[in-house]
DNA sequence: GTCCGTCTTGAACGTTTGTTCAACTATGCT
DNA sequence: AGCATAGTTGAACAAACGTTCAAGACGGAC
């Protein structure tokens, strides 16, 4: 008659509902408001759950870790990809205008990154987690980065340097955003970046 | 006969006591290990001091904050005013330099921070104390550059916005550099924003 | 030497934390 | 229909947290 007091899930699905939850929690609270009982109550499971799925609770943040970075490289690579592979610079910049759009400068996310790094200090599996996607991340950028030496005929042009260049300029104005968005406009955040590939490119070769 | 069992000292002494401890706990354990219990045994002192002098732990990170901000600007400050005012480039190559000295890539320092960034997105006290700091940081970086292009007769030069890239990629690389420190060398890190510079000035004008 | 003011102490309180585990119940199988 | 399995629950625990406060002790004033 009654209804269920509740329903069984494949564990797939009960992990993905507990991760969406310890990011949701992160976002509006930051790190210190993420408990496990906030995660539970957000997910609408008991608290015991969470432990079912996960021995420690640094498990699931890990594994939050993991997804949430996926995701959002794939939503930058898909913005990437929205451009012909022939236009190697045109592609550059919509790597940059997806950094600079409100899905990724947000103060939200923001908290959840400083939740990661903090605990990326303390976790190895978390810093395990930070090492490989950060290394996908940098590898987008490099390939973005070669591809447009190759294509201007620039030889002996560093990629691996200027992608970790470019990534913590991107970075950085990033942080500053986030930390205080008064100080400037998206708008300039993506012409100081544009700026800053079109010098790094160009004088790679030591002429103009 | 015995020991006195405390000495009396002055509420300055003692704030700075208290101050000087949590840092010391923030380096160590990260802003999760920080408690009024740690930051008490650290400084040798009993628990209750600390709710004498600061009626909430957040009140003495504050502090710890703007006294640690504050002491590191002045070190920096310090470095650039080792050159004379006359040459404009060795002074920003100074900045730059003891951005990369081992005292500021530290990712004991880097916990510092992470710890402050993560408070001053719940506390508007901490908050104030990111943004006169930082405003302070970034306005010497942004003399810097003016006193630079002023001096290579370069005009219609936005030293705002060029502070602003400037301290982002310096922000940037120290991030990446102490999240991982194998993916670059801090000689690296150098050259990479000595390049930044050259590049910004020399192409202000729009022309090479 | 004694006294007083206040700096300092540490026990105590009420929350909140991560984790454990015995009990319960939905669900597929026979 | 009933059983076995395993997903789910929530009470319980010990530890740690920030904060309060009455009691204690140092050190200067007299």
């Amino acid at each position: 008659m009654g209804e269920p007091k509740f329903n069984r899930r494949s564990a797939d699905d009960r992990r993905r509902l507990l991760i969406d939850a310890a990011l949701r929690c992160l976002a509006q609270h930051g790190a210190d408001g993420l408990s496990t009982r906030t995660i539970a109550a957000e997910a609408g499971v008991s608290l015991g759950l969470i432990n079912h799925y996960y021995r420690h609770k640094d498990d699931l943040i890990a594994d939050a870790y993991h997804s949430a970075a996926s995701e959002l490289l794939a939503a930058m690579q898909a913005e990437v990809d929205r451009v012909p592979a022939s236009d190697a610079r045109g592609r550059l910049s919509a790597f940059v205008r997806a950094s600079f759009s409100g899905q990724v400068l947000n103060p939200d996310l923001f908290k959840v990154w400083l939740a990661f790094w903090s605990l990326s200090t303390r976790s190895v599996r978390v810093q395990e987690v930070h090492d490989t996607t950060y290394g996908d991340y940098r590898s987008l950028l490099e390939r973005l980065l070669a591809d447009l030496a190759a294509a201007r005929g620039i030889e002996g042009f560093d990629a691996r340097l200027a992608a970790i260049g470019l990534s913590a300029l991107l970075d950085g104005l990033w942080l500053e955003w986030c930390l205080n968005a008064t100080t400037f406009t998206p708008d300039e955040g993506i012409a100081m970046t544009e700026r800053w590939i079109d010098g790094f490119v160009g004088t790679a070769t030591g002429h103009c």
